[in-house]
DNA sequence: ATGAAAGCGCTAACAG
DNA sequence: CTGTTAGCGCTTTCAT
């Protein structure tokens, strides 16, 4: 391995030279630093990170934890968020917590360790302690998805005001029954589900105001239920979805049963994924654009570890995409 | 901070004698350990990586490098890597070259900058002398997906084999026209393509053997191009795709048009992304189970690191699967 | 069983 | 403009 040493001693320099001549700290002989460049390049000298970041503290790495990558969401919150690293010449540390408060705990501790110099999570835990042990982490912290409390950075959509715009649009087609399908929202856990709930607010607000009943699935048996609701209805049923995979499952299975969606029943998903370009028909749902609120988190987490303030709460913007499935 | 220092000075016993508290080596009274143990604990003491892995080379973290994450694919192969190295305690480092040879190049040499134990690989250069260039990072390195040459060890599964038998599957049927849709082989450039070489191969044998006649859609406009192929054959066609992505967006653009698969045409995608479990009919294709590869390729990675010796081809198992769309 | 000293590769303070 | 010295936090001989 070539370090400063032996290029020093080529061009018969110290190595505090020969660092200068990498740094643009302090003054310098443009031929000599010339001369340290040269003899650097052709002897293939790559300067060691660990001992640089092991002095000055920096390691231009930041860290990612999210619930995991299989989930089409998350996978292009991910690629968003290694691409915005990769400009600003950062690397990308991804842990998935898979959905387990443990270990998420754990994960942000060994990212801590290995000297990220900030965070993206996707929380799963929530509470005042769990906000104390983040804020304990000493990294600056940007938080997706999920809120943990009105103190930590948070970047998404008004999940409220969209749910609540999408159900309006819903109604406004003249459908009497509005179910909402949420089955995270039937763990009896503790789970973070800010998002989830926010959506059911919105979706509350709009049914009640339209004078509509609520209706909620939260089964894990979803689908089938969803099947059975349909079956059984004199009114045309619209599914209100919180989150397009819960809708395709419910148009998969309704689809097996005979039943068309727009003419049978109506739904919705929300946060328009990717996959949905393959679907037929166009699944109406919300644009949640994930690259966005990614390149935003990016945004903030380095403007936090430049020191600068960054507001709580950033929402970027969301858009109601009517498809051909209400 | 706390260091070992620190503990030591509480102690009042010297950092080396702290420092064998923690690792095994050296025998040491069992009574000091104890209490070394204990205030390291009560201090909140974590040992610091970057220091450790300048002194002795590990860091525990292993780099990937591959297309993007947005490709449903890679997302999966993503998450199971992580997980299997999450499994022995070891880092991630995901970086996506984004089909650029120049950035690929750019990756793997940070990577190594940042003294990951071992690279996964999913490349887009090919040729004698990426291969020497990546015998010359010094590091582990196992491929996925594309192949470089019979000397860096490889895992995926006989592409050729799968795909013939997938085409025979497909004559089987009564098919007289069997398309290979492939738009990655119509690029005129430098790309690793591999293993869509291989399908292709896998396929031109099968049709061979039957008696049948090549056509290729290689186009970037395969889905218009399979259309108007259906809308002016007399004979039913069978569209085998390259992957399943192809596949989808072929049966969307035929639906469109009225044309059923099965019915009107048959179609048959390749590597089985989940997302296929949400779509209906059923398309036929064939299992590259990503997640044995990624497992494998994990293992694989750290018998290398070991010092073993490991194969230059590892396959796994494939599996064709009858959905409804032959 | 424990400690002193050296060093991983780099940079920053202080001199000159 | 350049060199000397010291130190980041840890481990590893080599003594004792």
């Amino acid at each position: 391995m070539v370090t400063t040493k032996d290029i020093a001693k080529i061009c018969n320099v110290s190595r505090t030279t020969v660092s200068r001549a990498f740094n643009d700290s302090g003054r310098i002989n443009d031929e000599t630093k010339q001369l340290i460049l040269n003899t650097a390049k052709e002897l293939g000298y790559r300067p060691d990170i660990l001992a640089t970041s092991l002095k000055n503290g920096r390691t231009r790495s930041i860290g990612v934890v999210v619930f995991d990558a299989k989930n089409p969401y998350f996978a292009q919150m991910l690629n968003a968020i290694e691409t915005e690293a990769r400009k600003r010449d950062y690397f990308v540390n991804i842990t998935l917590h898979q959905k387990n408060a443990g270990l998420e705990h754990e994960l942000l501790q060994k990212l801590v360790d290995y000297r990220v110099e900030g965070i993206i999570l996707s929380p799963v835990s929530k509470g005042k302690e769990f906000e104390k042990f983040l804020s304990g982490l000493g990294k600056p912290v940007v938080l997706l998805g999920n809120r943990v409390s009105g103190n930590l950075p948070y970047v998404g959509i008004d999940e409220k005001k969209a749910a609540k715009e999408a159900v309006e649009s819903i109604c406004a087609r003249g459908y009497k029954r509005i179910v909402f399908v949420c089955p995270p929202l039937s763990e009896n856990s503790k789970d973070n589900n800010y998002t989830h709930e926010k959506r059911k607010q919105g979706y509350s607000s709009a049914v009640l105001e339209n004078g509509l009943l609520e209706e909620i699935i939260s089964s894990d048996d979803y689908a089938k239920e969803a099947k059975d609701m349909v079956n059984n209805s004199k009114d045309k049923i619209a599914f209100f979805c919180s989150g397009d995979g819960y809708a395709l499952d419910i148009m998969k299975e309704l689809r097996l049963a005979g039943k068309k969606a727009e003419k049978d029943y109506g739904i919705m998903g929300f946060d328009n994924i990717q996959f949905l370009d393959y679907v037929v028909p166009r699944l109406s749902t919300i644009d949640n654009s994930v690259e966005m609120v990614a390149e935003k988190a990016v945004d903030l987490l380095f403007d936090l570890m430049n020191g600068e303030k960054v507001p709580n709460k950033t929402y970027v913007e969301y858009k109601v995409i009517n498809g051909d499935t209400i």
